[in-house]
RNA sequence: GCGCCGAUAGCUCAAUUGGCAGAGCAUUUGACUCUUAAUCAACAGGUUCCGGGUUCAAGUCCCGGUCGGCGCACCA
């Protein structure tokens, strides 16, 4: 059977429902429009048939009638799920449902799977995420999530681009996987017989081009990471990273805080929400409390990244891990405060001044060479974003960088690399600058309330189904 | 990668102690001129995820595998 090229659509179910609320009970408004979607239910009656058209925007019922209605006898045959085009007057029933009552229609396509129990909808997770279109029919809450999602991303774009950064755009394939600490995804050039890695950041791109003097960049595109997948995590995922000249981590908090209360703001129009039934406030401005000072009220006694290594190895082993051999007092700190305090920062806050030794691309603190002017914001007990002031000294990155290699000498499998590129980059000279990065995937979880990283990204890595 | 749990009709789910594999919705057929998950009647629908094993008998018990969920590990 041959289907329609084209149809001439004229209206969306939500408009017609905002535009004729006025209409009474068998009121009829004399305005014929032409809607599309899907009959996702069909409710015959002898010679009067009504069904649920729900297009992108929401439902209108169709009200068929045999003597008005073309074809009505094929109608009524329609299967839940088919695609169609309906002409039709604007209607209110007798019993106050606002109708489009079908004066012709054409199936524009046939479904031949349906769209699950149309109760319960459709919960197999494997089928749910596989084929996501059946499921966003099936689920209206997998629609909400992932419009909301983008409406997330637009607004995190419209915001950067209203403090004037551009958007910029930084390789995928590297000869280096670098600018974080994770195992990259490896693959290989044909025609330059060389190997690649997808990228895990695109940090040190991105202040290069602040080197080349754009002042305010941002790129908000899919990285990569060879973990472990997990609700929390998807081997691809969505990132903002972002640089501005001149500017520190005081000022990056700052911006901080007020790009993500804002995009509550533009996508909820409120700052005050729920997540997993807890309430959460975005409203700015968000706590600053050091990592020393986290630790060490969690622990009830003064800790830093200047107490004895031992100390903290002892810590943590009442906590039941082992300090590997290579961690120094910095890492010891960390891996403190993620086992005492991390997953307890609810409501959001700033953990500021991180251990040099973690954290190989921000520059030392001012006060404190062990330190570096490094922050990241916690909420509902998870990191949401990453900033630094950038360190910009050559000599000290490279220090860094081989400090990383010895690391990866060691057997640490997330150490970076050496970049000689990168280095000869700030010899050319990096001003002042901040950096920042969001995982936007989380974010989106706790604007749409969802537990589950997967449902806020439309295709969610799966493992192939064999055979 | 490790542990626990799950997989039964197209979809959502039952099936007691190991004893004939079921319901609702969807599909098919019929009735019905204001329905709202319409209703009523009837028909049909199965490799119980896959492969072995135990048993007179396996959806159920055992072993191996596949995929998924959750937790741990890793991370954002």
């Amino acid at each position: 059977m041959t289907t329609p090229y084209t149809f001439d659509h004229s209206a969306y179910a939500a408009d017609l429902q905002a535009t004729y609320g006025h209409l009474t009970d068998g009121e009829e408004s004399g305005v014929v429009v032409n809607v599309a979607g899907r009959v996702m239910l069909l409710r015959t009656q002898g010679k009067l048939a009504f069904g649920s058209l729900r297009d992108s925007s929401g439902e209108i019922q169709l009200f068929a009638l045999s003597a008005v209605t073309a074809g009505f006898d094929e109608f009524v045959k329609l299967h839940l799920g088919d695609w169609v085009g309906v002409t039709g007057e604007v209607v209110r029933t007798k019993r106050g449902e606002l109708s489009v009552k079908v004066t012709s229609w054409v199936q524009l396509a046939h479904a031949q799977h349906n769209f699950g129990d149309k109760w319960a909808g459709i919960a197999d997770h494997d089928l749910r995420y596989r084929h996501r279109e059946a499921d966003l029919w099936a689920n209206p809450e997998t629609r909400v999530a992932l419009t909301r999602r983008s409406a997330v991303v637009r607004a995190v774009r419209q915001r950067c681009w209203d403090q004037g950064f551009m958007e910029v755009e930084t390789p995928i394939l590297n000869a280096i996987p670098t600018g974080a600490a994770a195992r990259p995804f490896k693959t290989h050039h044909n025609a330059l017989d060389s190997e690649f890695f997808l990228r895990i950041a695109p940090e040190l791109w991105l202040k290069r081009l602040v080197v080349g003097g754009y002042e305010r960049v941002f790129e908000l595109g899919r990285v990569f990471r060879n973990e472990g997948v997990s609700p929390r995590h998807n081997p691809e995922f969505t990132s903002l990273e972002l640089y501005c000249a001149y500017w520190n981590y005081a000022d990056m908090m700052t911006f901080t805080e007020e790009l993500v209360a804002g995009v509550a703001m533009d996508v909820l129009g409120t700052t005050e929400v729920e997540y997993q039934g807890r309430p959460f406030s975005f409203a700015t401005p968000w706590p600053r409390r050091t990592m020393a000072d986290i630790v060490s009220q969690a622990c009830g006694e003064e800790l830093s990244v200047h107490t004895p290594r031992e100390r903290l190895a002892e810590l943590l082993a009442q906590h039941g891990v082992t300090a590997h051999a290579s961690w120094g007092a910095g890492r010891c700190l960390e891996e403190l405060m993620a086992e005492t305090a991390g997953d307890q920062l609810w409501q959001p806050i700033f953990v500021t001044d991180f251990p040099v030794e973690i954290s190989p691309l921000a520059r030392r603190h001012q006060e404190d060479p062990e330190l570096t002017e490094r922050f990241e914001s916690y909420a509902v007990g998870r990191e949401l974003s990453n900033g630094f002031t950038e360190l910009n000294d050559p000599v000290d990155q490279r220090a860094r960088f081989e400090d990383q290699a010895r690391l990866a000498a060691a057997g640490d499998d997330e150490a970076m690399q050496i970049d000689e590129d990168f280095i000869k980059s700030l010899e050319w000279g990096l001003p002042p600058t901040a950096g920042l990065g969001i995982g936007i995937d989380r974010l989106v979880m706790l604007i749409a309330d969802v537990a589950n990283i997967r449902e806020v990204i439309a295709f969610p890595t799966l493992k192939p189904l064999r055979d």
